[in-house]
RNA sequence: GGGCGCUUAGCUCAGCUGGAAGAGCGCUUGGUUUGCAACCAAGCGGCCGUGGGUUCAAAUCCCACAGCGUCCA
């Protein structure tokens, strides 16, 4: 077993850098500063480039600056060959396995970097704009984290297998060298190169980090292994073998390289700086609100900086123990701050540092289309939005998020390269900010119900509560601890790290759900077979097929009717996917017939679920259920022009997020941040119809990957990631155009009529639409007459009465249900009167003792009206026949009726006659059973009780 | 995809250790007032989300579904 060998390139030698083991961290780095026995990225290196840049040429700031850094990364490697690539977008539409663009080399997994697919151009250079969510938390406080930055690269994909490479190892990191140190001016004795292998996603190989002033700038990876359990070189426990590609994947981190040559305090002020001094002056930070002069405060801010560089901060760190230590390293700088004044300062400028970063993610986002939701990928838009907002609340900003989106896009962003309108991203933006009021409103009622059984005196609120109001009503715990205090409850307080311990929680639940995940598919062992040629592509029409059979294989567990698998070598047959069913039919040999009762797809090959065996070698006519397949293509093309349709009328943020045609209808989910109403619906369906009736043909395109991300861009996806590096591509006139694997029309005429019957709500922020085609569009008008018809007959009037019809009969029916009930209490007023002339008193109580018609509700009533009157002290017992025998007892309350006797005892000593139970209070008691002919008895036996 | 929570009057919500459907706001009427606001009194307004189940009895307990919310992947 080997472990990768040392990175020795001519580069380093030729510009005096020297090999040394890093006396901190103890991995080898090149340097050719002669003092130097550390890498450069420990915490005994601070950066040094703080109030002095390290990086020459670049007088701007936010904006302007990162512009201008980028042009002279990417123009610098145009020099040498690299073709400059446009960036990929930050929703990652061509994967399926990871919602957002975390690294540049993201833009070509996974089918670039496994060598099915040609890059779009070899070598290139690119600025990507990447969000990452993991160090959320420390942004704005560590004065360098982000959530969205640029990662500029250059890549390189060799093939040495077929004798094509670009550049390797020397080439890369002379090219680093030399932008650093010519183009950008750096002393070569601050560029330090850690060897440092790197390893992920599978994929491993060597790789340098390049530290630059205490910063790491960039790192250079050279991916040349694959995860092996049989590979022989070993990196951080796994085994890696080599695989045929040898790629060179570099990031360098655009908004660092801004940092490094602005010298800012921080990166924010080097990258937002418009938004951090405008947020300043908003907050009113500034020296003289700590009693500070302004240099004090910066000279401060300076030193925290530094420190910053060399103390690591990441998520989950305990925030008390890096707090004390931080106060006692600024006070060997000459900084006697009290804890106190460290976090009146650092608390509200790690806010202000946070916003714009958080704002750009989000623009970033939305900005390409993505609407926020409550799971998935809009989750992600809406977690950021809530953490604006959250600390636009704590700063005590009196701004919309609008004014702040507004604010970011005028000063760093260019909105007219955003796929979202302007006015599209307010909106949604705007119905954020509406929900996260709305959830602290009743998260207000919430706190208010929940601490009701808590005394005022306690000063933690219980775990388990904090814990729940977080998950359960989105209320953080500093939140919910807030409103509490505000209700009254003042020593409360929040211990520190309680949220490092809500994020442990969620870990362990999410282990335990990992752990608990299993697929079924369908899957039986299949034979090396050709693969089955798909003649459904090369003539969607073609009803009827000749071919031979390759495999017959009995099924272990018969699926509906069929017992046996046939694999043909072609096949007319359309395997379920991309959404649609598969198709039926029949195969029909010399000896046999059998039915086809699904077609499914498993690699390469065409599977027929078939209602008996063939013989291998049979050759066999295949005829496909061509009414089934003919309504499956409707509902298919269908869907597509539907979705452009939407797209037309709702904005470019309409994306598909999954999809279903069966024959009898099909569902579209598309994503957008509102409900439909019917009249989108009408609009959405009169632009598909428009559809089939004015665009003439279908196009049907099969090009290589490379072409159709070119040509039409990624919204191409909207079915999912498609596999392999043949794409094949719908095209509706201008209408619309996507990679789908399905079968369809090649004249949207033929599908007849679209209708969008109804829609639902799938989740926040994905709507579905239910479609109607061609014949099934008819079945479906058909059978809503069918319910008319049904409905007018009960009624006797006309279709178009029934709307005033069936309103006037609810009406009337809740009229007379009232009217019921107001007869009801006068039978009761009756009734009660008349027993009064068959009463008896004992110890001056009235007792009424009664057999009654009527349910529960009414003896109810009834009853009230006996024992209603204090001054008439009454014990009341009423039976009844009614659902099994029903017995009530009361008395009247604060009375000598109540005082004398209990209702529950009464009522539980007569029950057994009617073969029952009950209860209740002492002064009204109920119960029933299930011999209603035992209810004589039970009467008189209360009056024997009683004594009457 | 998973966990948790919610659904009760026109609106905002209590009630949920099973035993007479409630409050505040709004609305109607009356009182007070020169008038309005305010105040007082009375009244109107409920398939307690839908469908099953348990029980003598379900807004309340159990199951399924729907809609909504929230946290985590």
């Amino acid at each position: 077993m080997l472990s990768l060998p040392p990175i020795d390139l001519k580069v380093f030698h030729d510009n005096g850098y020297e090999r040394r083991k890093c006396r901190v961290s103890g991995l080898s780095f090149w340097t050719c500063d002669l003092e130097r026995d550390t890498c450069g990225d420990t915490e005994e290196d601070e950066y040094t480039f703080i109030g002095k840049p390290i990086i020459d040429g670049f007088r701007e700031l936010g904006r302007d600056l990162k512009d201008a850094m980028r042009e002279a990364f990417i123009s610098f490697f145009e020099r040498f060959e690299h073709t400059r690539i446009e960036p990929y977008p930050v929703l990652a539409r061509w994967r399926d396995d990871i919602h957002l663009t975390i690294a540049s080399i993201a833009d070509f997994q996974p089918h670039v970097t496994s060598g099915e697919v040609e890059p779009p151009a070899n070598p290139l250079a690119i600025s990507q704009p990447c969000i990452r969510l993991n160090d959320v938390d420390a942004v704005g406080r560590s004065g360098r984290h982000l959530t969205t930055f640029e990662m500029m690269a250059h890549h390189v994909f060799n093939r040495p297998d077929q004798d094509r490479v670009i550049y390797w190892m020397e080439e890369c990191v002379t090219f680093c060298h030399s932008l650093l140190c010519e183009t950008f001016g750096v002393d070569p004795k601050e560029v330090t190169y850690v060897e440092n292998p790197w390893s992920g996603g599978g994929n491993a190989g060597p790789a340098v980090e390049v530290i630059v002033g205490g910063l790491e700038l960039a790192t250079l990876v050279f991916m040349n292994l694959k995860e092996d359990p049989t590979g022989n070189i070993q990196i951080k426990g796994v085994s890696y073998s080599e695989m045929p590609l040898q790629i060179i994947d570099t990031g360098y981190g655009l908004e660092r390289f801004c940092w490094a040559a602005a010298g800012t305090p921080t990166i924010y002020e080097a990258i937002y700086p418009e938004t951090v001094s405008w947020l300043k002056q908003l907050t009113g930070f500034s020296a003289s609100m700590f009693d500070l002069t302004k240099s004090q405060l910066d000279d401060l801010l300076s030193d925290m900086s530094r420190l910053f560089g060399i103390m690591n901060i990441e998520v989950g760190s305990d925030g008390n123990r890096m707090e004390n230590l931080f106060i006692k390293k600024l006070k060997e700088r000459g900084h006697d701050i009290s804890p106190d004044l460290f976090s009146s300062i650092t608390e509200p400028l790690a806010k202000i540092y946070a916003i714009p970063d958080h704002l750009h993610a989000v623009v970033n986002m939305v900005g390409d289309g993505l609407v926020p939701s409550n799971a998935k990928a809009g989750y992600l838009a809406r977690m950021m939005a809530r953490r604006i907002l959250r600390m636009r609340d704590d700063l005590g900003l009196d701004l919309s998020l609008c004014d702040l989106a507004s604010h970011h896009l005028e000063y760093n962003y260019y909105p007219e390269r955003m796929k979202q309108t302007t006015e599209g991203l307010l909106t949604i933006l705007n119905g954020e900010e509406e929900r996260y009021n709305e959830m602290l409103r009743k998260g207000h009622n919430v706190v208010k119900t929940s601490l009701k059984s808590i005394p005022r005196e306690i000063s933690e609120l219980p775990d388990e509560l904090l814990f729940n109001l977080n998950d359960s009503h989105g209320l953080s715990p500093e939140i919910a601890v807030k409103i509490a205090r505000e209700l009254g409850w003042n020593s409360l307080s929040l211990r520190t790290g309680f949220n490092a311990e809500m994020a442990e929680r969620h870990a362990a639940q999410a282990k335990a759900m990992a752990i608990s995940q299993s697929k079924s598919d369908f899957n039986i062992d299949l034979p090396e077979l050709p693969a089955t040629a798909a003649l459904y592509y090369e003539n969607t029409f073609q009803q009827t097929f000749e071919a031979s059979v390759l495999a017959s294989i009995p099924l272990d567990i018969p699926n509906n009717d069929a017992t046996h698998v046939i694999i043909l070598d072609k096949t007319c047959f359309y395997p379920e996917g991309g959404g649609q069913e598969g198709d039926y039919g029949k195969l029909t040999s010399k000896s046999s017939s059998c039915r086809v009762i699904d077609t499914k797809k498993s690699g390469n090959y065409v599977l027929h679920l078939s209602s008996g065996p063939f013989d291998i070698g049979d050759i066999v006519q295949g005829e496909i259920d061509w009414d089934r397949r003919k309504q499956l293509m409707d509902h298919h093309t269908s869907v597509h022009i539907v979705g452009g349709a939407a797209r037309k009328l709702l904005g470019p943020h309409i994306y598909q997020a999954g999809s279903n045609k069966t024959a009898e209808s099909s569902r579209l989910d598309i994503t957008h941040h509102r409900r439909l109403n019917r009249d989108d619906l009408n609009a959405i369906e009169s632009i598909a119809n428009e559809v089939v009736q004015n665009v003439q043909r279908i196009e049907k395109l099969s090009l290589n990957r490379k072409d159709a991300d070119r040509k039409f861009g990624f919204d191409l996806y909207q079915g999912g990631a498609p596999k392999g590096s043949e794409i094949r591509i719908i095209r509706i006139g201008d209408h619309d155009v996507q990679a789908c694997g399905g079968t369809h029309h090649d004249e949207p005429s033929r599908i007849g009529q679209i209708r969008v019957v109804r829609s639902s709500a799938v989740q926040d922020g994905v709507e579905r639409l239910h479609i109607v085609a061609g014949q099934s569009a008819m079945n479906h008008a058909r059978s809503q007459e069918n319910i008319l018809r049904l409905t007018s007959d009960v009624f006797q009037v006309p279709f178009d009465e029934l709307p005033n019809t069936a309103t006037r009969f609810f009406t009337e029916w809740k009229e007379q249900r009232k009217r019921i009930s107001s007869l009801e209490a006068e039978i009761v007023r009756l009734r009660t009167r008349e027993s009064e002339n068959g009463t008896q008193e004992v110890d001056g109580v009235r007792i009424v003792i009664l057999e009654v018609e009527g349910e529960l509700k009414q003896m109810t009533k009834m009853l009230r009206e006996l024992t209603m009157d204090v001054s008439k002290p009454t014990l009341a017992v009423l039976g009844s026949k009614e659902g099994g025998g029903k017995l009530m007892v009361a008395t009247t309350e604060g009375t000598n009726a109540s005082k004398n006797y209990n209702a529950v005892d009464i009522l539980k000593a007569i029950s057994p006659h009617i073969s029952g139970g009950g209860g209740g209070r002492p002064t009204f008691a109920q119960g029933g059973g299930n011999n209603p002919d035992g209810l004589g008895d039970a009467l008189e036996a209360a009056k024997l009780l009683i004594g009457v």
